[in-house]
DNA sequence: ATCCGCTGCTAATACGGATTACCACCGCGG
DNA sequence: CCGCGGTGGTAATCCGTATTAGCAGCGGAT
């Protein structure tokens, strides 16, 4: 239409008529003229193929993006993410052709995993399988995972919630009203996330001079003598809470509650816990950043942000004779 | 790593093997190991370009698909449409690249539209662009909008709320209640929802033999004589029996009140409405079953959802002496 | 010995755009 | 008239897969 070569359509469209090819002002005019007639659009599929580069960014969740379970939970990240892709001019791939059987987990890599049509993919889950880790890493896919990851055959680039400092923070308050026994309650393992929060713990307690307790559930909380109790999710803090009630306790007079976690799973609970604020939408924000900077220059960016506290009114002083 | 060509691996891969090109079940196995040891799978955008398919569906948005304002009301629509992707094996291409500018709209087409790169997309929002959707229909790209749209150029593939029929029956429980005058407050038009909406009420009152008042506004409301008030949006309902309140009439001894929306903006209200359920998990869900559907067999299919009633308790029979 | 039909596989090409090497043209100085 | 440098553009190739036409080899029938 503009009577020119394929080869000068592509010049013009991807504003290499300055540099060191050179196409006359006339030309390149006439070439835009029918663009913006046409509204031609170059093949992104094509494109992709010949320049390997799309501006789509995948994102790959291990469970469900939408559904309500933990919505809640995985909102606010995904916020981060689309605001900052949009900033960025990407568009976002989830990889929902991953069926979720029953009792199984997403895989990142299936038969037909589309991964590879994206740039580099943006990790969303607790935990994150290993091998899909290692694998990621191997084939040398760009990626940054939302949440700090233990090497898997090499370092993983994240961005991940600086739990330690934030339970440490906590756990220095607790000892500043007195408390002198302190009770960690959860796994403390199966996720990065929990292993963070109990090596916080654990490293602040000895700095801090005071006993820490790790139980695996609450079932022996009560007899431990424990006055303020940590639990790793918010969901643990509300079940101790109850339980507390039933045998009579008032919280937090008789028993100190910190909860380390988010909502992960829907608890109804209005306990205004004293807690720390995970940075979830600056997370989706800065893993996109991050994932851009890993497109363009390489490297393996580990960076941890920082929780903010929050007072919440379930830790007291201790109370006398305890 | 086979010792095979190219094309048998695609063949090997597409199952292909049995028909017209036969391969030996020795050699498929072969590559059909090595595929297993390798992990390898086919670059998604390859074969897009060859196929002219991707298992990609796209979904637009008009707003930005995450953030809170709009949430609630987009986030079951997304909650289908994202179960029957899994179920069809696609993965979900967001459009987040369109910059929403300050007071601008997303646009579906832009010069670095991506929109081809999907078989085809869902449209989400109040409102579409006359122009976005002509232009998909004359471009010939295979969509369904979530939403009744008129035509623009062309009968518009959607999957839509039945809303005239609910309305239609709340018309009828509220005359059977003894209602006589009965308001509808809202544009009724601007988006097609509305106008259904309000078109159900018209045809709705006329066949009940009733009378219908259209205000643009609830200014005039308390002057009106009505009994009962249909207000387009939940929104329009919490601020008329706010506006009630002051005026110290009781919502629904005073007057009555039935909302003909969900909440598409936030609203902190506990009011049980009278009202109706928009299907929106099951839109979504057909939304993406439809798509598949155009893809393999064309057509433009037209559907609308039933909308089922909810009782609440802001209708109730008018009062003696109104 | 020739031809046929079948099996099993591959060479060649298309898809649409990015990139690169190179060519045709022009004016100018020698 | 020749050579030279700068302009403006294009042919050719590549990206990785799907598809199609066709080729080599072989056994059996004529």
């Amino acid at each position: 239409m503009a009577g020119v070569s394929q080869t000068t359509v592509s010049l013009v469209l991807n504003g290499r008529a300055e540099g060191e090819v050179r196409i006359s002002p006339e030309t390149r005019e006439r070439v835009l003229q029918v663009i913006r007639e046409t509204g031609y659009v170059a093949d992104p599929a094509a494109r992709r193929l010949a320049e390997r580069r799309n501006r789509i960014y995948g994102v790959f969740t291990y469970e469900a993006v939408f559904p309500a379970e933990s919505a809640d939970f995985y909102h606010p990240f995904l916020v981060g993410i689309e605001e900052c892709a949009e900033e960025a001019g990407c568009d976002l791939l989830l990889f929902t052709s991953a069926k979720v059987e029953r009792g199984e987990r997403r895989r990142i890599f299936s038969a037909e995993s589309r991964i590879r049509l994206a740039d580099g993919c943006v990790l969303l889950g607790r935990t994150i399988d290993r091998e899909d880790l290692s694998r990621l890493l191997s084939e040398g896919i760009p990626f940054v995972s939302v949440g700090r990851r233990d090497d898997a055959g090499g370092p993983v680039p994240f961005v991940g919630a600086d739990y330690p400092p934030a339970v440490h923070a906590l756990v220095e308050r607790a000892a500043a009203l007195g408390h002198r026994r302190m009770a960690y309650v959860g796994a403390g393992a199966g996720a990065e996330s929990y292993a963070d929060r109990l090596r916080g713990f654990t490293e602040a307690v000895a700095a801090t001079g005071v006993e820490g307790l790790h139980l695996a559930t609450a079932d022996r909380l009560f007899g431990s003598g424990a006055s303020v109790v940590f639990a790793e999710e918010l969901a643990d803090g509300a079940a101790i809470a109850e339980a507390a009630r039933s045998r009579g306790l008032d919280v937090p007079r008789d028993l100190s509650i910190v909860a380390l976690g988010a909502p992960t799973r829907p608890v109804s609970t209005d306990i205004d816990f004293a807690r720390f604020r995970i940075p979830r939408r600056e997370m989706g924000r800065r893993a996109v950043e991050l994932l851009t900077q890993v497109l363009e220059r390489g490297g393996t960016p580990q960076e941890l942000l920082a929780c903010e506290l929050v007072e919440g009114s379930t830790l007291a002083p201790v109370r006398e004779g305890r």
